[in-house]
RNA sequence: GGGGCUAUAGCUCAGUUGGCUAGAGCGCAGCAUUCACAUUGCUGAGGCCCAUGGUUCGAGUCCAUGUAGCCCCACCA
């Protein structure tokens, strides 16, 4: 097919894919070394977003170039049913339809709930085509699927029996709207404006009293004791006796507790097992009762005296201070910030509530953890990353793995009906209720926290325990993934791995930042900055928004998205274009020519090129690998040695060049590069995709250095024309080989009007290296020129003025380097040869 | 309270173990244009690399302190 005038990605791309896709791609070659990656596995629930199209640009490059290489590369793409963040999004579906959750039972949900992320990820899917991932679709995984899920089961079994697993009454972070609980880490802190409450609590004996002071006197109902610091003198009286909680008359007792800060509030703390966390500890501590005052529901419930009994917290507060201020047991308050957990979804307070649920102990598997990442068995990238991993899994806490909802994985495990001690494993979770030993069981109604299954992703993707998949694969060369989720994903992911598999599973982290808008701002739907990819991808191209993604992209650092990078992108996709292009029209065999100055010199760039190219994207430094790509195409190829191949062509060379920037370019650009190779008649049958980087002859370098001289030469001219404003110029040179050989390519690349040998000096010289010339421009519109001139040799007196207090310092030519030394010397004598031709030139010019 | 990040051209950002005469894209100014490409070509302007001190022959790069932004963790009642 002969190329349109220019780059059309939407004519293309959806062939190319299939065309990959229907040739099998994607598979791994089973020749050369293996190299796997996942894809962190997709929330089934909505549209893919920007950070989507940055996270599969990085591994698809890293894939893509992998190939490249000659591995036997394994991207495996996956989908996660995201429990309670799809559950979130469901139920906003249901109430603009009028119903709730409420309306159906937790089965009828998850059914419905199960269609909806089905059709779901058939769009998703194609999205993730459409961005070109270079994925094995026939290893796709998705997180309900049956190996998955018995995984999850295996890993919950084996950690129970180990005692790793463990069923206690602890305060759990539970949102009252949502009517689930969470894991610390998925709680937002928020600082906000508040009250310190002083109340009075009335000694039960004698008159008297102690002020305590709170952020939340509601749950004074719930209070068990009151807690000081043992070394507190205006206390140390009252230790051990009790006092009489108002509003409810209950005695408490005055206890002793080092936690308790004298210094701040009155040194005097009320003390509440059931609904905060200190509390709670302090409660153990001192084997104190826990009065639930605040329901799942978020009202005041149980232990409440009737007046306030069904209040929401909100209200508790307010109707309680009113009482406390009417009967006089008030003391004053004053306000302060402080800090408080929210739902990260809806916003609504997180109540520290009493619940029984399934935690893991997590200390023994963050020090196995720690000690692999200390060893160095994985590599961060940025390096940075690991200190704060490590640093988190040392002030790990236990990880509370049950939720109340609906759509996830249920936990196997079932209560002894007549005794609420006696819980068992087993996988009969489609039961409610099953007999074991004559005795009724009653399935745990929760289900696991998603992270608990996707932390096995790694091995879960590759079948695990037994595939050989697994054994040739694992672990993993790379695991790319956002930052936010170092902690709930990475760290777990490498808690679990080395438990359930003995092994890290992987051997590298590549952590991107999240994408923000131009400014730096958070993309969010409220502030109405939102781009979404694909429609990106219509207007530009996949590729082009790749590149985007792409460059000046730094791995740990949030990066704003920028459109004129995409279309710099595009604009370099027709680039190649063009160029494939100018092969298609003028190259017309594969015939290698004698080689000339300018293919001895691109042979040159090309090799220096390609070993830049190889060091950075093997130390995933895709960036600047690709401007180095970049400016070969552009700078060298398209500017330079394509113009001189329409002076004297070399068609097997050009050809070569071509396909060797085609691959190097195809991690970047799969979508044009292969377009362009389907359509060229270059080797028909085979695709460009899976194609290992080129090895071309080395340029000699003498050749490649006298036409880099040309190449200065024709600078000089351009500068001068521009500067004098010129047109119409002739240029006439002295007896030179080399000058006679380009003299077409000095004419075309300068716009003179002629270029003819001369023996005498016309009009104003110009030189180059050993090379000078001479243009008929009348010595009075150099003014603008000799300005520049000057300007030069101002710079390179600077400048030999620096080398050469360098070289006169003898600590230096003592301490620096050999070859260093020895670079500035010549260097220094390159400067002063130029400024010689400088002052030649310029007085020249003078006369 | 603990951990971490950022500060470089008008904008958005690169700059690996110190060797920099500090780069890119976009933007800006001027010129060109039927010849692969206006998604173009050519020429050019534009920077006390946040501040101060230190280490070093040499610092954008390393160290310390400070200033200004930002993120994460945490049980300040």
């Amino acid at each position: 097919m002969k190329l349109s005038k220019s780059y059309q990605p939407q004519e293309h791309e959806a062939a190319i894919y299939s065309l990959w896709e229907s040739r099998n791609a994607f598979i791994p070659s089973q020749k050369g070394s293996p190299y796997a990656l996942v894809m962190p596995p997709v929330n089934a629930n909505g549209n893919l977003h920007m950070g989507h199209a940055l996270t599969f640009s990085i591994q698809d490059i890293a894939a893509r170039y992998q190939r490249s290489q000659g591995k036997s590369v394994l991207y495996i793409p996956g989908a996660d049913h995201a429990g309670f963040e799809t559950q979130v999004v469901f139920e906003r579906e249901l109430i603009k339809t009028g119903k709730s959750r409420f309306d159906y039972s937790r089965e009828e949900l998850y059914k419905n709930i199960f269609k909806f992320v089905d059709q779901n990820r058939t769009n998703l899917h194609s999205q993730i085509r459409r961005l070109g991932a270079s994925v094995d679709w026939t290893r796709y995984t998705f997180s309900l699927d049956p190996a998955v899920v018995r995984q999850a089961y295996a890993t919950f079994h084996s950690m129970w029996q180990q005692g790793l697993i463990y069923r206690g009454e602890r305060l759990v972070n539970f949102c009252t709207y949502h009517g689930t609980a969470f894991a610390d880490i998925e709680v937002v802190h928020k600082e906000e404006q508040g009250k310190l409450w002083h109340i009075s609590y009335p000694l039960t004996e004698g008159k008297g009293s102690v002020v305590i002071a709170t952020t939340r006197p509601e749950t004074m109902l719930g209070d068990t004791a009151v807690a000081v610091n043992p070394l507190d003198k205006r206390y140390q009286e009252l230790i051990g006796k009790t006092l009489r909680l108002p509003l409810t008359n209950r005695e408490i007792p005055i206890i002793a507790d080092s936690y308790v800060d004298p210094d701040y509030g009155t040194g005097a703390v009320k003390i509440t097992p059931a609904h905060d966390p200190n509390d709670f500890e302090i409660g153990e501590r001192h084997d104190l009762p826990k009065v639930t005052v605040i329901g799942f529901d978020g009202r005041l419930v149980h232990d409440v005296p009737e007046p306030f009994k069904g209040l929401t917290v909100e209200e508790g507060r307010a109707a309680i201070i009113n009482a406390l201020s009417k009967n006089g047991y008030l003391a004053g308050s004053e306000d302060l910030v402080h800090s408080v957990g929210h739902c990260y979804k809806c916003g609504t307070v997180i109540e520290p509530l009493l619940m029984e649920q399934w935690f893991i102990d997590m200390k023994p598997l963050a020090k196995q953890a720690i000690t692999a990442i200390r060893a160095g068995e994985i590599k961060f990238i940025p390096d940075t990353k690991r200190k704060q991993l490590i640093n988190y899994l040392e002030n790990i806490r236990d990880w509370n793995i049950s939720r109340q909802i609906a759509w996830g994985i249920p936990i196997p495990a079932f209560v002894n009906e007549n005794d609420p001690g006696d819980w068992i494993y087993d996988e009969r979770v489609d039961q409610e209720v099953i007999e074991v030993n004559n005795k009724t069981y009653r399935r745990d109604p929760d289900v696991f926290d998603t992270w608990f299954s996707s932390s096995s992703w790694p091995y879960v993707t590759l079948g695990f325990p037994a595939s050989d998949n697994y054994t040739k694969f694992y672990p993993l060369e790379l695991m790319e993934s956002g930052f936010d989720i170092l902690y709930q994903w990475i760290g777990r992911m490498i808690m679990l791995g080395l438990y359930v598999t003995k092994q890290v599973p992987f051997k590298r982290v590549y952590l991107h930042g999240m994408i923000t808008d131009e400014h730096g701002r958070k993309m969010s739907k409220s502030v109405g900055n939102v781009i979404n990819p694909m429609e990106v991808i219509d207007a530009y191209g996949s590729d082009a928004l790749r590149i985007g993604m792409i460059s000046g992209q730094t791995p740990g650092n949030n990066q704003p998205y920028v459109p004129s990078k995409v279309i710099g992108g595009r604009n370099f996709c027709n680039k190649l274009w063009n160029i494939a292009r100018f092969v298609q029209d003028k190259v017309e065999s594969d015939q290698l020519a004698k080689l000339s100055l300018a293919d001895h010199w691109i042979l040159n760039r090309y090799d220096t090129m390609l070993r830049a190219y190889r060091k950075l994207m093997d130390n995933y430094r895709f960036s600047e690998a690709y401007e180095e790509i970049y400016h070969f195409v552009w700078d060298d190829i398209a500017d330079w040695y394509i113009e001189a191949s329409k002076v004297s062509l070399n068609p097997g060379l050009v050809k070569q060049l071509l396909e060797a920037s085609l691959i190097l370019a195809h991690p970047f650009a799969p979508f044009v590069t292969e377009t362009i190779w389907q359509n060229l008649d270059i080797t028909p049958d085979s695709l460009l995709s899976g194609r290992q980087l080129l090895d071309l002859p080395k340029g000699n370098r003498r050749s490649a250095a006298n036409f880099n001289t040309i190449i200065g030469l024709i600078n000089q001219v351009r500068s001068m024309l521009v500067a004098t404003g010129t047109i119409d110029v002739k240029l006439s040179y002295p007896s030179s080989s080399l000058l006679k050989e380009h003299t077409s390519l000095i004419k075309q690349l300068t716009g003179v009007s002629s270029v003819a040998l001369g023996s005498g000096e016309v009009g104003v010289e110009i030189a180059y290296a050993d090379l000078k010339v001479w243009l008929d421009i009348s010595q009075d519109r150099v003014v603008a020129y000799k300005q520049r001139l000057d300007n030069q040799i101002q710079q390179e007196l600077t400048k030999i003025a620096r080398l050469e207090s360098r070289l006169n310092n003898p600590q230096y030519v003592k301490r620096a380097p050999a070859d260093l030394v020895k670079q500035s010397h010549e260097q220094l004598a390159a400067s002063k040869q130029n400024l010689h031709q400088l002052k030649v030139e310029r007085q020249q010019l003078a006369r």
